[in-house]
DNA sequence: CCTGAAATGTACCGCCG
DNA sequence: CGGCGGTACATTTCAGG
C-alpha cells in the first residue's frame, strides 16, 4: 500500500465508476497496472465494494432517526444485534460505550413508519428501552476521510 | 419511476460497477435502454453518485465516535455546520432534535487523535459543549433500505 | 509495470411499436 | 415516449517481456 494505491483509493471513493483507463491517465499509470492494483486492494479487503448512492428522499425515505438501544441484562448483545439486522428500516448499527449498548440509524418514509419501527425495535427480546433522536436535516454524510490516507498508512499486509 | 427503475437502483446499490449489459441481462432489457434509464435517474438526482467503500481499519481509521454538539445561543447553526464541514475527521453531520443541535460521526486513527479532534470541535466559535459516544464495534453500516422502493414510490417528477 | 491484441462493453444513431 | 438494434469507439483483460 503505497502512495499510488492511496491515490487510486481516493479516486475510486470519489467516483466508483471511474474506468481503469481514466484512473491510469489521472495517476500516470497504464490501465492494466491500475487494474492489477485495484484487484489486489479488493482481494486484501481494503476496498469492500462499490455502491450507487441514492437520495433517500427521492425514494420516499423522508424520516431519519438515531436510536439508542438499551438491552436488558438477560439478552446477549449479539442476539440483539442480529435481531436489529432483521429490521429493514435499520440502516446502520453501532455497539457503543455509554448509556446505551447500541446506536442504530433508522430510515423510514414517514413519522408513522418511525413509530411502527420503534415498536418493532422495542419488541425485540432483550430490548428494554430506546432513546430516539429525530434527524432534522442531513448536512453531509459519508464524506471521504483522508486523515490516515494522507498521513501515511498502517501496514495491513 | 417504475418497477424497472427500482430494480436498476437496487442492483446498482448492490454493485455500483455493474455494467449496463449486465444490468440488462439481470432485468430483461437491452443495454441501451438501461443506459438511458440510468442517465435519467442520475439527471433527476435519484442516483447522486457512485463510491468505492473502503474498510476504515484497512486505512488506519481505527476509532469511530458519535459526538453530540451543542452550540451556544450566539452562533447560527449554519455557521457551526460549515465549521464542522471544515474538519476532515467529521464524516457525517446531522442536525437533530433533542439535547444537542448536531450529531456528527468522527473517524480518526487513534484515541489520541480523537482527543485532538474533540479539541478542534470545541474550539469552533459557538460550540459550547460536546457529548462523545465511542463506537466499540460497527455491526453493520450503510445497508440498503428498500422499505420505500418496495412499497411503491413517490413522484419526484 | 508496460505493450499488444482479442473480447467485451459503451455511447450514440435512427428506427420501430 | 420508451425500447431496440447496429456500429464506431473505448475499455477490459489477458498474454508475455
Amino acid at each position: 500500500m503505497d502512495a499510488i494505491d492511496r491515490k487510486i483509493i481516493a479516486a475510486l471513493r470519489d467516483n466508483g465508476r471511474a474506468t481503469y483507463a481514466e484512473l491510469g491517465r489521472h495517476i500516470g499509470l497504464s490501465a492494466s497496472s491500475v487494474h492489477e492494483r485495484v484487484a489486489k486492494l479488493e482481494a486484501a479487503g481494503v476496498i469492500t465494494g462499490y455502491h450507487a448512492v441514492v437520495d433517500p428522499r427521492a425514494v420516499g425515505l423522508d424520516v431519519t432517526a438515531l436510536v439508542g438501544v438499551q438491552p436488558s441484562d438477560t439478552a446477549s448483545d449479539d442476539a440483539v444485534a442480529d435481531a436489529l439486522a432483521e429490521l429493514e428500516e435499520v440502516e446502520s448499527c453501532y455497539a457503543v460505550a455509554g448509556d446505551d449498548a447500541f446506536v442504530v440509524k433508522v430510515r423510514v418514509p414517514t413519522m408513522d413508519d418511525l413509530e411502527l419501527a420503534l415498536g418493532r425495535l422495542r419488541r425485540i427480546p432483550g430490548v428494554s428501552r430506546t432513546h430516539t433522536t429525530v434527524v432534522l436535516s442531513t448536512r453531509f454524510e459519508g464524506r471521504p476521510n483522508n486523515t490516515a490516507l494522507a498521513g501515511g498508512g498502517t501496514n495491513g499486509t
